[in-house]
DNA sequence: CCATTGATCGTCT
DNA sequence: GACGATCAATGGT
């Protein structure tokens, strides 16, 4: 499909919010489908409440304390799978989450695999819908988006000026909630809807 | 358009 | 045993 050239490790290897920044609008590319991206969300390691590392090193977020350029899948609720992008030197433990964008290539491809959209805008807009569009799972935890011939690649797209990008909290966190980490391409229909933190129903009934 | 709720299970306490 | 870095369906304004 595309011949674009894959971003460097020396990309990823950089202060995390720096990457979530550039990230913005870069093709993201797997089996058939690419994505431009439009929403990013940056995670720090075990400084940061919110994140997966915040506790240390586990069998789930083990990849993301290796290093920069590998992908960190997660399952989600019971159902759904979220894709990041491990950043900063190695053993940062950061991660910036890629939570939206817009398919540019392989439309038919991705409508098949999101049967529940109501248009092409929502194909990717959200973290698990944007790696069911491009067919990524549970297989790719640990994928190195930098290898030559990788099968998930990060290439340079368009870039977005800083004018188009907007920032606020981070989606569905209730922790550090005063960390503006959630970076998105304004206006853009491909963004996904915002939702506060904190937990949801109380009581178990008596 | 907005708010609410069920689905569903790996992970960590 | 509780809790999610979520989504889709539902019902109301």
């Amino acid at each position: 499909m595309t011949a674009a050239p894959v971003l460097p490790r020396t990309f990823f290897a950089r202060e995390v919010m720096t990457v979530a920044r550039d990230l913005l609008g870069r093709h993201l590319e797997h089996d058939g489908v690419v994505v431009r991206l439009t929403e990013v969300e940056a995670y720090a390691g075990p400084d940061d409440p919110a994140s997966h590392a915040y506790r240390g090193i586990t069998p789930r977020n083990a990849v993301m304390f290796g290093p920069a350029g590998h992908l960190y899948v997660y399952f989600s609720y019971g159902m759904h799978w979220c894709a990041n992008v491990v950043c900063g030197p190695d053993g940062a433990a950061s991660a910036v989450l890629l939570r939206a964008g817009e398919v540019v290539e392989g439309l038919a491809v991705a409508r098949s695999r999101r049967t529940t959209a109501r248009g092409d805008a929502e194909l990717a807009r959200g973290p698990a819908r944007l790696t069911a569009a491009l067919g990524i799972g549970r297989e790719h935890d640990g994928a190195d988006l930098c290898r030559d011939g990788a099968s998930i690649t990060l290439t340079p797209g368009h870039p977005v000026p800083d004018l188009a990008v907007a920032h606020g909290p981070r989606v569905g966190v209730g922790a550090a909630a005063d960390r503006e980490w959630r970076l998105w391409v304004t206006g853009d229909p491909t963004v996904s809807a915002y939702r506060p933190g904190g937990r949801r129903r109380g009581g178990s009934a008596p």
